[in-house]
DNA sequence: TGATATAATGTACAAAGTACACAATTCAGC
DNA sequence: GCTGAATTGTGTACTTTGTACATTATATCA
């Protein structure tokens, strides 16, 4: 029980002055599906101590800004998209992360579609990289890459948020890659199929792929008004 | 595409002093379970803005400390517990969620048995309040216990950390009420103890309650050994 | 028109979840 | 020492969900 005393920030009316001497950032974790592969959005760090590495999007939080609106800001800013899924991860605060002073950062995943988003050619140093072929990256931004992975891979097997990675009408051919670049197994096709279709949030667009170098499949889409009727009924279980 | 020439904290050599002016708290969410009912440790606020409401128990991360540092502390220092289960939630960021200005939050959650903690009569603003009886709350620290139930709800079903919330040896009565306290669900008994014995996580003490005025039940303890085996297995399901 | 690639579909079996009832044990109170 | 109250401990039938697996159909390309 040490330091009881102390005036407490909860408890305490104290002057907090002297306290003031952090900063914040976010990071966003940006995941898109391009070609059959899980990508992530990154940029090369011009800092002397990461020089050439990558690192994920982020800027320093505004002392007049939300943690949520800064990570939209910074999407927003660096991609020009508004209105994808955006959703907090969790905080890094290690002491010496960041080599400018004591900086914590809270790391949110985004998931977007590649297809809506197009890369400037100014922004030559932003690019898409799979994620199964990055290796080291500035700061502590792989443990947070590999921590938001662990986060993506648990959410899309709870919640429909894996349909944010596609374009509004899919096939479920698309669908089930997707699941299988994100979780690392294989599917099968049927049984996949019936999974998906049992849920009852796919709508069936009444359109076929286009431009295939095969039997082209029929293009389905996300029913949200479906699930937000399902989702009430939430799911008790233990399967630990 | 706004400020895209504005030096970056993760790519650009920046001075950063201007910036170091957030203060930073960890805010501790400390579940106990006690004759049959979930709780919490709140704390009366001196605050005059928050006069006589219960707080989570939380402190200022100090400038050489990790984030997860902090929260182990405050568990210490107001519980005199160690080696308590601890998990970080999510970070609370509104601009004006603190009087005293702009400070930001990380919720942590612990769970603890509260026959290891008994309250010291100094601390007698220190209280251990039935979840389901809390009402307003100082801060915003509402929203946090709630997101932190939601979160706790998740994870009981998803690893076995309910344990830590129970004596070492308990017995399936025991086991079964507290998962129904958290999750606001009632299960069937018979199917219960299948379900339990199945997983392969009891070890039986081969000793019985005692000084219960009814038949006495068998005590069981949690096998670490066994679920260090097991979880290697991730388990991959859709169940939305 | 043939080769290639993928779509679409169903069934049998295994595993897991659910609903449900009765005898046995302990203590408390008389 | 008997009775009532409370709770333990156990099994089976049924339903639901998951899994394994093969054939025909349709489009493009050469």
């Amino acid at each position: 029980m040490e330091e009881l005393a102390r005036p407490n920030i909860n408890t305490t009316p104290v002057e907090l002055m002297p306290d003031f001497q952090f900063a914040l950032s976010v990071d966003c974790v940006i995941f898109g599906y391009d070609e059959g592969v899980l990508k992530v959005l990154l940029i090369e760090s011009d800092l002397p101590t990461y020089k050439g590495q990558w690192s994920l999007l982020g800027d320093l939080l505004r002392p007049d800004e939300d943690l949520e609106e800064a990570s939209y800001r910074v999407l927003r800013e660096r991609t020009g998209l508004t209105d994808m899924f955006l959703e907090q991860v969790k905080t890094f605060g290690a002491v010496n992360r960041h080599p400018a002073g004591r900086v914590l950062t809270t790391a949110y995943i985004a998931l977007v579609n590649v297809k809506d988003y197009q890369l400037k050619k100014k922004e030559n140093a932003l690019q898409w990289k799979p994620v199964s072929e990055i290796q080291a990256m500035a700061f502590d931004h792989r443990l947070i890459l590999d921590t938001s992975l662990t986060v993506l891979q648990r959410k899309i097997q709870e919640e429909p948020i894996i349909f944010n990675l596609l374009e509004k009408k899919f096939s479920l051919r698309d669908l089930q890659h997707v699941f299988e670049q994100i979780l690392g197994v294989e599917f099968d096709r049927r049984n996949f199929r019936k999974k998906l279709f049992t849920t009852g949030l796919l709508m069936d667009e009444n359109e076929m792929e286009q431009q295939v170098r095969h039997r082209p499949g029929r293009l389905y889409s996300f029913n949200q008004k479906a699930y937000e009727q399902i989702k009430r009924k939430t799911f008790v279980g233990l399967q630990f």
